[in-house]
DNA sequence: TTTGATGGAGAACGAACGTTCGTATAATAT
DNA sequence: ATATTATACGAACGTTCGTTCTCCATCAAA
C-alpha cells in the first residue's frame, strides 16, 4: 500500500479492511500513524539490505560486489512483487520537505547507502582495478543516479528500454572508474 | 502547495484559508479537485517550458541549446522560490501507479520533454560536435537522469556539493558525446 | 429597469481520517 | 483455579476531506 500510495496514501482503515482487521484492533499494534510509517520504513530498509546489500558483500573483490550490488538493487527496484515499486522512491519526494523523525531515518539511510557504496568503490581502488584517483563519493553519487533514473523510467514512462539503458549506463560508469 | 505536500496533499481547505476564501468560492473556479491538480501541472509545464526551455531554444548550435537547457534546468530544479522544489518531481512518484489523465498528461510531457533534448542532441551531431554514432536516445535518457539526481542529493539529502557533481556527471556526458 | 451572467459566501452533506475508550476473548502465569 | 496479560473488537470521538446546495453582490447588456 505505500508503495503505490505513499506513506500518507498508507491509511489505516484502508489497511485494516485489507487485512481483515478492525481499525482498532491494528491501530493498537502501532499506537500512531507516524509509527506505522516508521515500521514500513524500517521493514524496507531491512528488507533492501537483506536481498540487495547482504549478498553483494559476500563477493570477495570490491568489483564484483558493486556489480553484484547493482544488479541486485535493479531487480529490487523492477520486481513485481512490490506493485508499486520501492516505497522508499516515493518517501524521499514525500518527506524531502517534511521535517520529523521519518525524515531523519531516511536521510541517515540514504547517507549509509551511498557510504555503503563509496566502500566499495574504495576497496576496488585499493585492489588496483579502479584507478588512484577516482574521487569515490562521486562515484557513488552517479551510482545512486543510476537507480534513480531507471525508478522513473520503469515505473512512470514504462520504457521497455529502461534496463538496457541503465546497463549502458552502469558499464560507463564502471569503465570511467577503471580509466 | 502542490510542491511541498504533493498532489493529494494540496487541499481544497486549505488552498482556501491560504487564499483567504471559501472552500466553496474556491471549489467553484476548478469544480472537481482533480481539475484543480490537472490546472496545477498545467501551470507548471508550461512555465517550464517558459523559463527553460524557450530560453535555451534561442541558442544558435545544439551543444549551446543544450548547456543552456541544462543550467536552466538545474536553476529551476534549485531555486528557493518553489520551496518545496519542482511539483513535477513529485508528482512522478505520486502518480506512477495511478492510472488516469493526470498520468497520463504527466507521461505526454515527459516523453515531450525527453525528445525535445533529443532533437537537440540530434542537432548537434548534424552540426559535426557530437560523434554521429551517437545513441541520441540514450543521451537524452542520461541527461534527464542527472537532473532527477541532482533533485533527490538537494531536495532531500541538502547536499551541498550536489550542483558540483552533477555538473561533473553533466560534463562527462557531453566529453563522451564528442568521443 | 429588467435580465442574466459571473464570482463569491455560508451552511450542510456523507465519507473517511486518526484516535480513544470500554469490553470480550484467549492464552499465560501464578 | 484464579489472576494477569495480550489481542482484537465495536462504537464513538472530533476533524477534515471533496462536494453540493442556496443565496447574495456586482455589473454589463437589453
Amino acid at each position: 500500500m505505500a508503495s503505490i500510495f505513499g506513506l500518507e496514501g498508507l491509511t489505516i482503515g484502508r489497511l485494516a479492511t485489507q487485512t481483515g482487521m478492525s481499525k482498532s484492533g491494528l491501530f493498537r499494534h502501532f499506537g500512531s500513524k507516524e509509527a506505522l510509517q516508521f515500521a514500513v520504513l524500517e521493514m524496507t530498509t531491512e528488507d533492501l539490505t537483506n536481498s540487495v546489500v547482504e549478498p553483494a558483500i559476500e563477493e570477495l573483490t570490491g568489483e564484483r560486489r558493486l556489480r553484484k550490488l547493482f544488479s541486485n538493487w535493479m531487480e529490487w527496484i523492477g520486481t513485481d512483487q512490490r506493485p508499486g515499486g520501492c516505497p522508499l522512491m516515493g518517501a524521499f519526494v514525500e518527506l524531502d520537505d517534511q521535517p520529523g523523525e521519518l525524515r531523519n531515518f531516511l536521510v541517515e539511510q540514504q547517507i549509509e547507502w551511498l557510504d555503503c557504496i563509496r566502500r566499495m568503490a574504495q576497496k576496488t581502488v585499493s585492489e588496483g582495478n579502479f584507478q588512484s584517483s577516482l574521487d569515490t563519493r562521486q562515484f557513488a553519487f552517479e551510482f545512486h543516479n543510476i537507480g534513480l533514473g531507471f525508478n522513473f523510467s520503469l515505473r512512470l514512462l514504462h520504457d521497455p528500454n529502461a534496463l538496457d539503458r541503465t546497463h549502458i549506463v552502469f558499464d560507463n560508469l564502471i569503465r570511467k572508474a577503471r580509466s
